[in-house]
DNA sequence: CCAAGTGGTATCGTCGCGATACTATTTTAT
DNA sequence: ATAAAATAGTATCGCGACGATACCACTTGG
């Protein structure tokens, strides 16, 4: 049969495609694609992970770009800033109300919903395990941060009902470990054939 | 065991990733991501498909934006333009040796090269397979040109040990069967569960 | 306690990007 | 045949995303 384009073409056609909805979909609000980006990773980093500084190396741009981006953000009122408990320098960002529902609204984009509720469930299966796999080879190949769910994490202690951070010994809320952890580290290899 | 992040939150990680991975890339040259996927979509289109207009759609951005970026990939080197024979509003763009040479040093970006070449061949396929899928359905959801292969397009005529277009019906040279346009159409839906 | 390191912001210049307006050419209607 | 509509592409403007650099406040470690 028709032989199938390499896994990089199609990576780079979808990776356009959603940059180009994401943009759409931002247009209403003023906002553009990493605007969106930012606000879908804070709604989804646990308390280690909802600082500039995280943000920027989750999107692989720089601190003073994405400071900026989160001034923005925070003047439109999309987020909001708490300071740091223990560390007077780091700040924390949370969603407000607008940043929640706009999040709703516009990510992951309407088309890309629809597409991926039609998905057949065992093509949904193949295209979570494949990108997974590819996750794991580009971290080891790169080695940056994983951004991994905190309990998937080599570090996550499960002690009499209770969660903790093996790393920094501090106990876990519950709704911590679903989140993303940026000292998230993968806790083993997959066996490779 | 622990959940899987869903299809969506993996394809914007692997997105960023991507986008970060061709941002450094591109860095040596002075090229943002958008010249090397520019330049990397020329390099993979067909006679109907390398020109402004196609780059643009391809793209999803605007066709003066793109028209700018096309005119300073030119200037610097990397493209040439010829007229079209019969419309002359059109032009068409093809690599220079030098826009080649890059290409080949920057796309894949060198650690994407890595990941894929050390991921096990089950994973390679089952990612295709799923991303070929989701590619599918975001077709058919959001309804824009699907940029495939010439050879798998619907149109696509083998009569006689010649290949032709069903649509324009003119003869395809053996070489540009292979290669990317930007009036494919999918020849059937993938049969859903 | 001082030096080095770290999280974050301010500021500057470049240039990607959409919007708009325009030209030149082709296609379609009448 | 010719006017009108559509199409491929460019020019230009304003905005702001982005990296680079410099800087400040705070923390850490000798």
């Amino acid at each position: 049969m028709s032989p199938r384009p390499s896994a990089y073409v199609l990576l780079e056609r979808v990776s356009n495609l959603l940059r180009a909805e994401l943009r759409s979909a931002g247009a209403a609000d003023e906002l553009e694609p990493v605007h969106l980006q930012a606000l879908d990773y804070l709604d989804r980093a646990n308390a280690y992970s909802n600082t500039p500084l995280a943000v920027a190396e989750y999107l692989g741009l720089t601190k003073g770009n994405v400071s900026q981006r989160l001034i923005a953000l925070e003047r439109a009122g999309y987020l909001k800033r708490t300071a740091d408990a223990r560390d007077r320098r780091v700040s924390h960002l949370a969603l407000t109300a607008k940043g929640r529902s706009l999040l709703r609204a516009a990510v992951p984009p309407p088309h890309w919903r629809e597409a991926l509720a039609a998905l057949p469930a065992e093509s949904v299966d193949r295209l979570e395990r494949g990108l997974l796999d590819l996750l794991r080879a580009l971290q080891l190949a790169q080695g940056g941060r994983s951004f991994g769910e905190c309990r998937t994490c080599r570090h996550f202690v499960v002690d009499g009902g209770r969660y903790a951070c093996g790393l920094t010994r501090e106990p876990l809320a519950a709704e911590q470990t679903t989140k993303i952890c940026r000292e998230h580290a993968a806790p083993e290899l997959p066996k490779t054939a």
